[in-house]
RNA sequence: GGAGAGGUGGCAGAGUGGUUGAAUGCGCCGCUCUCGAAAAGCGGUAUACCGCAAGGUAUCGAGGGUUCAAAUCCCUCCCUCUCCGCCA
């Protein structure tokens, strides 16, 4: 949610900043008219208010006709009243609602763009794997290996679904023991989350309005439930509504989740293998912290991410995401994109988003200040996103024979798997 | 899924139609007393919004209704607890 009082201090500010998402800057001059109507309108009800609970006040005190004359009056009051509070009801929603469409502004080193072709890569790390064969692409090694099951899973769930089998399972949960210990290990605080919402938590996030068409919307006549599509939401309402105390920022938190995502309108993209799938398992970094410290805490998840990715041996890419493609809540985002071998491609594995004040206004997460509580910063970082990153790991890590070698640091995690 | 109980300020807990934004206790802050502390006493102690201000309005789980007037009565929903059933 905007700063609606920012918004009416400094609307040219607001709209230059937003103008970087592409964002139509008339709706901004609709919002700041209505909300001075609106205004207007709240002081006309109050006063009337304030005469109702006035006379309120006074009626038991009196008796007889002059009762009986007051209690008559107080009925033209309450029709006045009525139809003032239907109108400012109607205002208010008018404004609720244009609020919720406009998405958070971007910080000032967002690069202006119109989509992802606009993108500018920070900094490249790592050199692209060199093989003297041509490297298979993930699905002949799967089927190479009996590492994955698509035809069943399509026949009975429909595309973009799939078994893992065998090493990729154990793989897996080598990749979740790997993570959840490194970052476990830096303080932050382990969480399995539900992963069924209810809608006013997917408003609280930002993910709503906006990406409706991507959300799972289980049993709507009856248990009205989202599947979410990141750990990001259940773990952003671990605080909704309270107050925290300053002295546990940066509070940090990982948590592992399937993710639920409909990729509606992505057809024809990715439709082989596991690059895009409806389900995928991930660790999801979120930190919840100071205003002035949000931007140190945004390099610090991306440090941790890029850790990960060497680590794991990939060459990639620190991708900064250009305003036309920043989502509603984020004011600025990094990706991480590593090389694919058989796309000759850098792909996107991880994401990592400061979401400022945005979420914190409308999921109200505050904390205590002398001043009275303030609004907290979120951020949120991929950790590790399983399905993309085990396709990463077969495609680089394989040898002539079509063997694959994992990285050393899933080893000690991997005593299960075979030797290939 | 069936039956019942309940959701009030930081916490505990009164309050069943009217000068109650809400008794009381605890906690917290300030002052007095003290060399200092404890104890005791006195005072203060929710949030949001509108307004230059004075001040006003709203909020007793959420939303709707009845009433001149709702924490209090009615309806719907959410959540918690107890018992039964089912279940990994």
């Amino acid at each position: 949610m905007i700063d609606l009082k920012a918004l009416r201090e400094n609307p040219e500010d607001s709209k230059a900043r937003l103008s970087k998402k592409n964002f139509d800057s008339s709706l901004i001059d609709n919002v700041l008219a209505l909300d001075k109507e609106k205004r207007g309108l709240l002081q006309e009800v109050e006063q009337l208010q304030a005469h109702r609970n006035a006379v309120s006040k006074l009626i038991p005190t009196l008796s007889g006709d002059e009762r009986e004359r007051q209690i008559g009056e107080m009925h033209v009051v309450k029709e006045s009243l009525a139809e003032l509070e239907g109108k400012l009801a109607a205002h208010d929603a008018e404004l609720h609602n244009l609020l919720l469409m406009i998405p958070n502004p971007p910080v000032d080193d967002v690069p202006f763009g119109k989509d992802e072709t606009e993108n500018v890569v920070v900094r490249t790390v790592g050199e692209k794997p060199v093989f003297n064969f041509k490297p298979k692409d993930h699905m002949e090694l799967a089927a190479q290996h009996d590492l994955i099951e698509g035809e069943a899973a399509a026949a009975m769930s429909g595309s973009r679904f799939y078994y893992l089998k065998n090493d990729l399972v154990l793989w897996e949960f080598a990749l979740v023991q790997f993570v959840l210990n490194k970052l476990v290990s830096k303080g932050f605080t382990p969480i399995l989350p539900p992963v069924l919402v209810k809608e006013p938590a997917m408003f609280a996030t930002g993910f709503f309005p906006a990406d409706r068409s991507d959300i799972y919307h289980v049993n709507p006549e009856d248990d009205d439930l989202y599947l979410v599509g990141t750990g990001e939401v259940p773990l952003c309402m671990l605080h909704a509504d309270t107050i925290m105390d300053e002295g546990q920022f940066p509070k940090r938190y990982v948590a592992f989740s399937t993710c639920f995502r409909r990729e509606a309108g992505s057809y024809g993209k990715d439709t082989q293998g596991i690059m895009r799938v409806h389900q995928f398992d991930k660790l999801e970094m979120f930190s919840f912290c100071h205003p002035d410290k949000s931007e140190e805490e945004h390099k610090f998840l991306l440090s941790i991410e890029e850790e990960i990715m060497s680590e794991l041996g990939f060459h990639y890419q620190v991708v900064n995401i250009c305003g036309g493609d920043l989502g509603a809540p984020a004011a600025q985002k990094f990706d991480i994109e590593v090389w694919i071998p058989s796309q000759e491609r850098f792909r996107e594995l991880t994401s990592c988003s400061n979401c400022t004040d945005f979420q914190a206004r409308r999921s109200n997460i505050r904390y205590k200040t002398e001043a009275g509580p303030q609004f907290a910063h979120t951020l949120n970082g991929t950790a590790v996103a399983m399905s993309r990153t085990l396709l990463a790991l077969m495609e680089n890590g394989q040898q002539e024979d079509g063997t694959i070698v994992p990285p050393d640091c899933l080893k000690p995690y991997l005593f299960g798997a075979s030797k290939k």
